[in-house]
DNA sequence: CATGGTAAAATGGTCCGACCAAATTTTCGC
DNA sequence: GCGAAAATTTGGTCGGACCATTTTACCATG
């Protein structure tokens, strides 16, 4: 069975971590230009293959960014290296965001409606506090302050579930999901009126668990969720018609025979 | 000053962010071992290199680990946030079965809906198989076998949802369980008429998915996990009857104190 | 001298082949 | 059977080579 016994370091590892510590430090700055890639592995005393996966490793945490024939340059803003690879991911697999949205409609739907069954006092105080402070939030227009308000009012209701499960999933969800919901909001933010509807959708999913209506607060939920889904995949598709529109200008064919599509379905994964 | 205007696509991302597609998307799961490196460059239409220097893309974002000689393994961090803490709560408070069988109604009767709706043909191949050998191994006597085939029944229905979330959750999930279930078995057997009640309430269930009916596919897969929580429960309540019966015959002086702690520690969750 | 274009150099991107070290599998002797 | 040694597998490292793009140097032209 594999067991990770002992990692030897790789070399790799080694250099990311060097030059990392450099530009941290401060002796790369922003915006310097790296050495060659043939002229820097013989300072460092490595092969070029090694410095490169390092370099790569570095330009995938977005701290480096390098062109062909231009050279390898340290990435201009600092706060860059602080970027959550979540956030990442959630932005190069669109259908993940989706899969979220579904799996998040099931979720919360589900917590509303044995929140709105199970709800003790203690429970529908804090819910009530988290309301509150979700209607200010909205009612203002700070961003940041929205979405944690945001997330406090649903959590609130996962937690109100009195399931574990469905609490400590929620709760580890939401941590997760913090920039993606932040991201989402600014989103929704520039379609006009979807501020009123949510705080609405908001309303009747509180009123729901209060009044102790499990359907109700199950398809109020359904709905916000469903509502934030379609909205924002028509957002991002005007976004993504605009950007092609912008790109089709300069562009040409640029022939599928280029790169001869290296990537293709291969089934051949053995099990272990 | 040199901007990244248009920006030459490295075939080292593409193949990363292949192979993150893959792992997302399930047809790579956790635990699985890549192809070895000259194998997977050659399948791929790529060098080694531009492999390997895609591979430690991934293994820096903590998706795969390799180990010299040994191979290159799929980690997940989605499971690894969600489920460690579920663990620790399984063992630490044996009433969680309850939530546990709560919330897998939940998930699982969303799967199916969505596995009724979104299957593939593959998918559907996969889930023929998996109902045979449930047959079989129902029809049988061998309790690890039919726990493994009931395992793989429900994890294909949860792979044909097509959902992330869905899919890597219950692969976690039902790892989580594995150890249990083996335990769990025979609770259920000693119910008179339990297993053929089961075996159609699988049959249903498959049916249902199979013939694209989402609702039915829901429904089933509801009633399946209420029966087996009902009769579990009511099982376990017999079963300590019988022994706190036993327990006031045999023994004297201490009961009323005992009785504080009437459920016996060992945490029977279920066997579906 | 300014300008524009072309050739050369620089530089990252990709690939190949080779060897090493650790892990795994197979083989062999007992 | 079983344990140890040998062979195979597999990731880690290296050097060299060629290509595409960018940058620079140079030169002819006006």
């Amino acid at each position: 069975m594999p067991q990770s016994k002992l990692q030897v370091p790789r070399i790799s590892d080694a250099i990311a971590a060097s030059l990392e510590r450099r530009i941290l430090e401060g002796s790369l700055k922003p915006g310097d230009r790296l050495p060659p890639e043939r002229e820097l592995a013989v300072d460092l005393g490595v092969s070029r293959p090694s410095l490169r996966e390092a370099i790569q490793k570095l330009a995938s945490k977005g701290m480096v960014h390098s062109r062909q024939g231009g050279g390898t340059y340290v990435t201009d803003r600092l706060e860059a290296t602080f970027i959550d690879p979540w956030r990442e991911m959630l932005g190069a697999h669109p259908n993940l965001r989706e899969d979220l949205l579904d799996f998040r409609r099931m979720l919360e739907g589900q917590a509303a409606e044995w929140a709105a069954e199970r709800a003790t006092e203690a429970d529908q105080l804090r819910l009530d506090q988290a309301f509150v402070e979700l209607t200010e939030a909205f009612a203002g227009d700070d961003l940041v302050r929205r979405s944690a308000s945001d997330i406090g009012f649903h959590q609130a209701i996962c937690e109100a579930s009195h399931n574990a499960m469905v609490g400590h999933l929620s709760s580890a969800l939401f941590r997760l999901l913090h920039d993606n919901i932040h991201l989402n909001l600014g989103e929704l933010r520039k379609v006009p009126g979807a501020n009123d509807l949510l705080h609405s959708q908001h309303t009747a999913l509180y009123k729901a668990i209060r009044e102790q209506r499990p359907a109700a607060a199950r398809a109020a939920a359904e709905t916000h969720i469903s509502f934030v889904q379609e909205t924002l995949a028509q957002s991002l598709r005007t976004a993504a018609r605009r950007e092609s529109a912008e790109r089709r200008l300069g562009n040409v064919g640029l022939g599928d025979e280029l790169h001869t599509n290296p990537i293709h379905p291969n089934p051949t994964l053995e099990q272990s």
